[in-house]
DNA sequence: CAATCATCTTGACACTGTCAAGCATAAATC
DNA sequence: GATTTATGCTTGACAGTGTCAAGATGATTG
């Protein structure tokens, strides 16, 4: 559309760049995600980010924390259709996990990989805290007196996290990496017991 | 040191180049390792780098590949300093694991987050596939009929790389994110039981 | 000694993020 | 309703980046 098509004002330039960003991220990878390239499919000039987002850190940092939000649905609604059995439930939610580092992995590479993103974002940490909160309380039911919450919480966000970047992040050559790679169930299973 | 100082041959610029790209890694972190920065600490011009790698990403996979030899001799040195139960051993290679992650962060993160390095590397890969080697030798002790080597690889490379990035990469706020971080070796122990 | 080749330099190009200045439109005020 | 203020965006510039082409320099070889 041509600059002169629509009014000067443009409205909600700013979920526009957002939603410009989050096309070029999925079409392209991180490296396609320019602060002047978003801006320019949006149809503004290459500056009028500046005073919606503070820089490129800014713009990055808001789309990491949309990423954040559909991150968490995506768990919520595994878990929902996974049933009432407490392993049921947090297998859910890995396998929603899983699901999304897989099919939006531009957006899974940029909420935990990219160095731009600031993470002492307040609302970036709360959409953040969102999404492990999910987690956290499908394990709680695995706790025991000699297994604090927190034991059983970093155990298995790290076996998940681990296993998604192990197998979908940084492509590598053949789809086994270095060996073959077994179910994620079983690893949750040995590891909730 | 001025450019008519030195012979027009540099003698060995190829070294020369990883070993200035590991000191701005080490100093500035990922976005401080640029081919022209490089090249100027290597007191060469900003072209020179291209006639012995392909480009940054030539230069990069050349450091990571590096990385990786060091990575794999933290390990080794942890694993060897441990002792010889099963157990003793693989505990003290993810204790390498995770100080190489802590004290090496420019290094980990390049050589698992950097967007720019060349994975399909054979000479990058074969370093990767020997630290990979390290871990699955360890684990080979814990492997059962029902549980084959395979997965007790995957699980204790995933929870020990996840627990990694969890603790130690994109800076957060605060040095507990989420929640307290509980010690690996109990992640472990209940891991491979 | 001359030719060749590898190595490095210089200069240019397109692209990036960021900043300062200015303009056009909307909103507010008289 | 007219004028002023403020907001939202544009234009232009700057330093920095990776990459390529062309040339200069020094070592090697015929």
């Amino acid at each position: 559309m041509d600059v002169s098509d629509r009014p000067h004002h443009h409205g909600n330039l700013r979920q526009a760049l957002i939603d410009a960003g989050l096309a070029l991220l999925a079409e392209g990878g991180r490296s396609a995600l320019t602060l002047r390239q978003t801006a320019a499919r949006a149809g503004v000039s290459h500056a009028a980010p500046a005073h919606h987002f503070d820089g490129l850190p800014g713009l990055l940092t808001a789309i990491a924390t949309e990423a954040f939000a559909r991150f968490t649905a995506a768990m919520v609604a595994a878990r929902d259709a996974a049933g009432a059995a407490p392993f049921a439930r947090l297998d859910g939610i890995c396998a929603g996990y899983l699901t999304f580092a897989k099919t939006h992995a531009g957006l899974f590479d940029l909420m935990f990989n990219a160095p731009d993103v600031n993470r002492s974002d307040p609302l970036l940490q709360s959409h953040a805290h969102a999404a492990y909160a999910v987690l956290r309380d499908a394990c709680q039911p695995f706790a025991t007196p000699s297994r604090p919450p927190s034991e059983v919480e970093t155990a298995v966000w790290s076996l998940v996290h681990g296993f998604a970047l192990l197998r979908f992040t940084s492509p590598r050559p053949t789809s086994r990496p270095y060996t073959d790679i077994p179910d994620f169930s079983q690893l949750l299973r040995n590891l909730v017991r």
